[in-house]
DNA sequence: GCGTTAAATGTAAGCGCTTACAATTTTTAC
DNA sequence: GTAAAAATTGTAAGCGCTTACATTTAACGC
């Protein structure tokens, strides 16, 4: 009995509270708010917040009528569900992440937008962002992807902090890892083997007759797809009976300036390379372009060669000889991926996927021996 | 009497609930949650939910040895804040948007760069969306990103939809508008001029005796740079006494591939300019590859020039005659103005920053006629 | 007509956080 | 010692949305 006379008080409550509302609503409207809210919609439809959510979620589930109704109601207030609110109510946001070492260069640029393409077509936003090549920068910023929604997440290699996969284990949130693909990893991986596709490389320039090599590589530590370009050098070597001395090793970051201070160097020794192999094509384009101020003729004295095929490497005089990397197909199998293991985790599988050669104009024969 | 009793039902209620509450926290703590909210922390370290936000946005109002408890349990949960949920609640995020008409090549990526770092220091994160040089998209990249919360944005150029216009306006979302700097236009911006840049770099151009020139711009309807651009150019032919017969324009989306069609295209007409502008140096890059492909000597037989500076002009042989932008600067400005305008938005002010010509190999003497 | 089922709508709890306000504890001044 | 002020904590009301559940309305079969 009590209890009753309870529910009718907080019934009555909730009514006069209501009443509040509609006052301080009504006085509001004299100057429409500024970011409206689904309560705003909904008064001005003439339905229940419930029914505005619904029309704009699953239209089927709404009469005609009224969905005609709120739908001008949305528009005249120009309407926009607030994307926050929205995550925290329904625990799912239709947001993925993305990490990349870098944004300055074109080295990711196309696989990031065919995944984002290819997520599009399923209604997922991509979130981007991108770490310096810096583990510690890369934990922060998958933290920051999850804190903000991402549903799941696109990383680039295998190499990051023991936190960051503590933290994506933890939260369970699904991830591939895309431009490598090695076996003995357990992680999901969409990408090719860098060893192998460096090793062919190798190989056809030391066919070419080189015998002096050199390698301008990335920080090898933090960054498993130059580790493994390195390796796949050292196999090529290996094969033809040469040794680790008959390789040059600078170690840099990528960049096109110091691509060619490494060239630079490389080429005042006192045996200097007779062919220059580049971690990738933004390095290898600045030891082009070194090349040419320092009158050093490619292929004639020296040659060049990239790896990553972008589109850099096409205009560049000569041409790149280079890797071409399956950009746009990894981005694409990583979303679908994905969008799979945000379904069900354990659909989640590798892929491997070719990387070819390009043979162009910085490869040539090595130079005639005029000592 | 009745009210009291009503109240005291109220309060049995919530207590009711918050017992069981208190019971499915225990069943839950066998298996730590996935993702720990601030009450798991607040449990785990024996304080209130609000002390633990307070550790967390502002320490100094926590006494010393709560702090280091809470922060433990912090660590030991691995607990990360829910953005939109702190959004929601805070009514701010510390989280500014960029909209960029590509991401495919890096005529933006330095001037984001900057941006993004001068909003770090600030604690700013910042969000970054392509438009992909449609207003259309770009009007869905900036709902997205407001939804996403967004307290201010950088845009670029002043052509965009009506209804872009008025949402920012009916939302009062600080926003600078970058690379292009007009005195005509209201709207704060952060850029250069266009047209007094491009019209001293084609005024280069006549100055080497060129008088049959082309330009090779992108699509000037939905981009006012390209507009701009364009109209520097005919300002200088007119200063020679030249008319718009004198140049020839090819309307083309900014790609390699492209600038190389269109300058293929201009080449085999029956007059060929002696002299191709291209509307940015990603255009000029394509026509310069193309060039070596036809064997047409740069700049014996024909000079190109570009527009923006970036990396690529640099590494190009010869490399681009072009006009430098401010990337960098344009970036650390708009940080600044949209940090200050988002505290008080009477503060935005335009800034017009300098760009200035680079003359090097791609732009020489017009070549004798041989007619 | 009526009971039954299906379709449409409303009610209200709760997502994880911040913050005004209230309550408590500590410090300070005398 | 005590009262007053200051520092520290707790309480609880939302922020704008989704959705289970309850309620109302429409459609159907006979």
């Amino acid at each position: 009995m009590v209890l009753t006379i309870a529910q009718n008080m907080i019934k009555r409550r909730n009514q006069i509270w209501t009443d509040i509302d509609d006052l301080m609503a009504k006085t509001r409207t004299t100057q429409p708010s500024l970011s409206p809210t689904l309560a705003d919609v909904s008064k001005q439809a003439g339905v229940s917040t419930a029914t505005v959510s619904r029309c704009l979620n699953s239209p089927s589930q709404v009469s005609a009528s009224t969905r005609d109704r709120v739908m001008a109601a949305v528009k005249e207030l120009g309407y926009a569900p607030n994307f926050g609110a929205q995550a925290l109510a329904a625990k799912r946001t239709n947001t993925f992440g993305a990490i990349v070492p870098t944004m300055e260069n074109a080295i990711f640029a196309r696989g990031l937008q065919a995944l984002q393409e290819e997520l599009a077509q399923h209604g997922i936003t991509l979130l981007v962002a991108s770490s310096s090549y810096d583990p510690d920068v890369e934990e922060k910023q998958i933290r920051n992807l999850v804190a903000r929604g991402a549903d799941a997440l696109f990383l680039i290699g295998h190499t990051r902090t023991a936190e960051s996969y503590e933290f994506l284990e933890k939260r369970q949130i699904p991830h591939v890892v895309a431009w490598v693909y090695d076996e003995a990893e357990p992680r999901v991986s969409v990408g090719f083997d860098n060893r192998k596709a460096m090793k062919s490389l190798a190989l056809e320039v030391l066919k070419q007759g080189h015998r002096k090599l050199a390698l301008i590589t990335a920080k090898r530590d933090r960054n498993d797809r130059a580790r493994q370009r390195y390796e796949g050098a050292m196999d090529a070597v290996a094969e033809f009976g040469l040794n680790a001395l008959d390789l040059d090793l600078i170690e840099t970051t990528y960049s096109i300036a110091n691509g060619g201070d490494a060239f630079e160097r490389l080429m005042r020794a006192e045996t200097p390379p007779t062919a220059v192999m580049c971690g990738n094509d933004v390095l290898a384009a600045g030891a082009l372009s070194r090349a040419h101020r320092m009158g050093v003729d490619v292929p004639g004295d020296v040659s060049i060669t990239g790896f990553d095929d972008i589109e850099i490497a096409e205009i560049v005089t000569p041409r790149l000889t280079t890797v071409h990397v399956p950009h746009r197909n990894m981005g694409k199998h990583a979303a679908t991926t994905l969008i799979a293991m945000r379904n069900d985790p354990s659909l989640g599988e590798s892929v491997e996927l070719e990387a070819t050669l390009r043979l162009r104009g910085s490869l040539g024969p090595a130079p005639q021996k005029t000592a």
